[in-house]
DNA sequence: AAATGTTGCGGAACCGGTTCCGCAACACAA
DNA sequence: TTGTGTTGCGGAACCGGTTCCGCAACATTT
């Protein structure tokens, strides 16, 4: 009960092997040979060999996607965004996941390409020059999600833009007393962009701001919360993420402040789940599943040639809620 | 610039390839031809092909991942730890995503076949005849992760004898008007097996319940939560999942309502948000990360032929938090 | 009717590995 | 010295496809 070959096929029609492939894409075959080899494909159910179609080809039909971590909303929503679109279009997502080691990133651009896979969607948290040259060596289109480089072809995410609009709205709300709570530079978008947005709006209406650095674990913030919380020195907490909101909000409810009546927390982000906190939090939506689509289908304009913009924006979507309050 | 062959190498250490083959397969070859060929090797960065060796030997160092979906909590969680073991021994992750529809499991099963996948870990949420069939079919490994079948390999949780506990915890704090907020019967695990295991504890108690039905998603709880709120019949709200709770502290939020002092409200599942909430949700934590590790484990012994119990148990630990009061 | 063009198809080479088989060289025992 | 066993290695076949090339049969043009 070994796998049906093309050979069985040629056996059994009666023809040569070469005319079953010829058939198979799409040569020049007879009508009659076309009816016999038809036939004798139905019976057997016959499906060719990946592993032979890719040794000639040097190619598959599988998309690598190098992901930082799994077990992130962001990455998740992404991902089922990005596996949609593929099978649609007759494609396989191809995970990998490098556990936050940027060392890993580059080793997997090389073993994907080893692997032969038609393309590259990264989800990049930070843009070295190892990654650019490991890019530029493997030849196979990468389509960078979250970051930019003017050399890669990039969709991203509105960071600095979405950061001051909310920043901005939050000022003519009237605070004036702000802690921001970010990551580490090292991630450009999250770590810089958003912060640079905030911090500009802030700026711009004169308030003052304090600003303290975690990681992206929710336990991490829950001590900044608790500080806060004591410190009692601001009307609003601006998080670089809504995992951090949340830490902040339990820091905060330890310490014995209500939110947002003592004190306004937001978010960065929209995980689902900040819609039926209570309060439900204050945070930006960014469209993780639509982008992932998106990605999925410049991926694959990239692979048949097409000419697409080396950046591309996504929107943003601005969600006020019950967390921050309205000053004046 | 192509890429280097087994040819190459060949030539360049002026041996013949199948010599080549020997030396890195670990067959018999002389101490000088060694050395030579492992220079080349290690001048040119030869890497074998890999579909040339799948080509021929019909099997890959891939084991593929079926996924109901791929942005739930437990989902990642174990994904996380299947990948990490994976890693560890020299194999891959291929993950695939069905969608939830029952129909692209059993295609799933044929497909990753297909591919020559050496195992499968399946996350199951409901075994049929079908199902049966094609691991039957395919000849490969299977390891079912969460649901369990007398003629699969599994890997399952103690929902029955956890929610049982958490129920039997509940009733020693006094709680006699329960209601219970489900699934669908047709995810065994979750829909009966959590039921019947809190069901047992209450009857056991004289306790009355009321159950209602749901489904995965957050937002479909939140009316079931405002519908308890209004008519406050209850004393005890217990949740199939940590995200129905979720959404039944939102509805119940909604109508005014605050846990645990009106009303108690328990989870299931043990995502790590839940211990972020205010108040922090009591729950049963289940150990995905560490039972993906386990199943990578199991899968790769079940590859050596080694014989495995058909049904293993992972442990389970109760978070008794916030969110449940002890009512005497 | 001869010259030319199409079309359909088979044979063979090729992709890059692995493995079987047999031979030569050498070591050792009788 | 001959016989036997061991070791190292090369040649060839094979895995299951795709593609190039050339030939035969038939259709079309002049």
């Amino acid at each position: 009960m070994r796998q049906v070959t093309i050979n069985d096929i040629a056996k059994l029609a009666g023809v040569a092997k070469s005319t079953v492939s010829r058939y198979l894409n799409g040569g020049s075959v007879g009508q009659a040979t076309r009816e016999k080899i038809e036939r004798v494909i139905q019976e057997t159910n016959y499906e060719p060999n990946q592993f032979a179609q890719s040794l000639k080809s040097k190619q598959t039909k599988m998309i690598g996607v190098i992901v930082p971590r799994l077990d992130s909303y962001a990455a998740s929503r992404t991902m089922m965004g990005i596996d949609e679109r593929l099978t649609e279009r007759g494609y396989q997502m191809l995970v990998v996941n490098t556990a936050q080691q940027t060392e890993r990133e580059i080793e997997q651009l090389y073993n994907l390409a080893k692997q032969k896979v038609a393309g590259i969607i990264w989800l990049g948290t930070t843009v070295t020059p190892r990654h650019l040259h490991a890019i530029e060596a493997i030849q196979i289109p990468v389509l960078l999600i979250g970051q930019e480089h003017a050399t890669v072809h990039s969709l991203v995410y509105p960071d600095y833009e979405a950061a001051y609009a909310l920043g901005k709205q939050f000022m003519d709300w009237g605070h004036r007393d702000v802690i921001y709570v970010g990551v580490e530079e090292y991630d450009i978008a999250v770590g810089q962009a958003r912060r640079d947005g905030f911090l500009r709006a802030f700026s711009e209406s004169g308030a003052s701001v304090k600003t303290y650095t975690t990681t992206f674990k929710i336990e991490d913030s829950i001590p900044i919360g608790a500080q806060i919380g004591h410190e009692q020195a601001a009307s609003l907490v601006v998080c670089a993420t809504d995992n951090i909101a949340l830490g902040v909000l339990k820091g905060l409810a330890n310490s014995g402040k209500t939110v947002p009546n003592d004190v306004s927390v937001s978010g960065f982000g929209g995980y689902d789940f900040t819609e039926v906190l209570h309060p439900s939090l204050t945070t930006v939506h960014l469209p993780y599943r639509r982008t992932g689509a998106k990605a999925a289908d410049m991926i694959l304009q990239l692979l048949t040639g097409d000419v697409i913009a080396m950046k591309t924006f996504t929107n943003f979507e601005i969600k006020l809620r019950e967390s921050v309050d309205i000053l004046k």
